[in-house]
DNA sequence: TGACATAAGTAGCAATCAGCTACTTATTCG
DNA sequence: CGAATAAGTAGCTGATTGCTACTTATGTCA
């Protein structure tokens, strides 16, 4: 075994170091999510994109870094927003700092951006630094790993919505198609929403009745809806 | 909608803080988890205990940062680890950081702890500051999580075992009973072990079969075993 | 007006899986 | 030998999932 007890770290004051909160700001575009990146300014030179970060203020908590990064960038409609852990050295950060603290959040798809910001759809995003392009990646991991916990579609769909719609908030939230059925019997069982009076016609096809988000305490020890369990649709163009 | 446009952080170089690793150290203690803490230098005053923390050399990764105070506390056996998100200012922290990054890491029990560290049992932890024992809670949070698809368990056995000491080694990560007959099926569903000719005799009651961890890949997409799926025994003691 | 396209919503089967009870098997102890 | 103890197994019940195939309600276009 090595030796050990000569440099136990907590005896002396240990090492210290720099970092900054970076944020995956997430946002629905069309049928796909984009993220929300920083253009540096190209003076003449090849253009390129950053993902907006800080430092901490005086005596602010790591969330609130990331709170007022995104109302800075993006107003103030966060739907939900999480750490996504620490990202190190190793591959080269935009601005040097030794460590990020990355966020992911999610906006509503109406939220504008601030100058020098701009949303690019995830699936084809320029480059980025390797430690940012990482951070993107789990960020989206991260997003789907709370999906079955955390209400998220619901804050980005108006009060009153069609099942239908919330399908798709979640598949492109998850990344997956899911059965037209199972998702509704699991939403169903979870007592997640609850039926309005109101229909809505969308121009061809039956018109779908409205339903309001509606979490009720649940009977016995029901537990979570898996949405990741709910296969694929192929029935669905 | 706020003034944004003002101070979009990464136009100018973000503010940056300090931040060091901290680790919560766990290793099975009978049939309970036990945590790894320092003992601070106590001159004659009440004795403070702590988790191993020290910030990065240079050009060090985080997780770099992590195993080497593994090492450096618990020599190298380390069964599995992991980040366990990073802890920011408001509650006080032993050296000041703004920041603390918290890994978890498993062990297995035998592993000593070097001069200055004791372990303690999980639910007799004497008194930490504020944002470490935040950092026990969320640790083992995510130990928890991560069951289902890290094997840690095996590795704190040796190569060969019998399946009741796997499921009590299951039941002390999870923190909680598994039932007997539930939690043998989720086993040879997933192909996770496979038995060896060999029986042991533990005493009294009928020999256990010895098997070993023998993950073959699955056929068809089997999904994880989901122990926390599994229901509790009421009939073991 | 009526046939067709389109989309919402439903019924229900077959397979899988979890929770549980109750068993059988093999060993030690007295 | 019988009681105690622990390993390992059988199999029922009810819940949940994946899926196909339906019914219902509307718009469109001849």
């Amino acid at each position: 075994m090595r030796e050990r007890s000569s440099s136990a770290p907590t005896r002396t004051l240990p090492r210290r170091a720099i970092f900054t909160v970076d944020l995956v700001l997430l946002a629905p575009r069309g049928k796909h999510l984009s993220v929300l990146l920083a253009r540096t300014a190209s003076n003449g030179a090849k253009e390129r994109w950053l993902l907006p970060c800080d430092g901490p203020k005086k005596g602010e908590t790591v969330e609130a870094v990331a709170r007022r990064i995104m109302r800075s960038v993006a107003g103030s409609d966060v739907a939900w927003f999480e750490q996504a852990g620490a990202f190190g050295v190793g591959k080269r950060h935009a601005v040097n700092a030794d460590v990020s603290i990355c966020f992911v959040g999610v906006v509503p798809s109406r939220t504008g951006a601030a100058t020098g910001f701009e949303w690019h759809v995830i699936s084809d995003l320029p480059q980025l630094p390797a430690r940012q392009a990482d951070m993107v990646e789990s960020a989206l991991a991260s997003l789907r790993d709370r999906m079955d916990y955390a209400p998220v579609a619901f804050r980005l769909l108006p009060a009153e919505f069609t099942l239908s719609e919330l399908q798709q908030t979640y598949e492109m939230l998850i990344g997956r198609r899911l059965h037209k059925a199972s998702f509704r019997r699991a939403l169903q069982a979870a007592w997640l929403v609850e039926p309005t009076d109101e229909w809505r016609s969308e121009g061809r096809g039956r018109p779908a009745q409205l339903f309001r988000y509606a979490p009720r305490r649940r009977r016995g020890n029901r537990r979570a809806v898996r949405f990741d369990l709910l296969g694929e649709s192929r029935t669905r163009a």
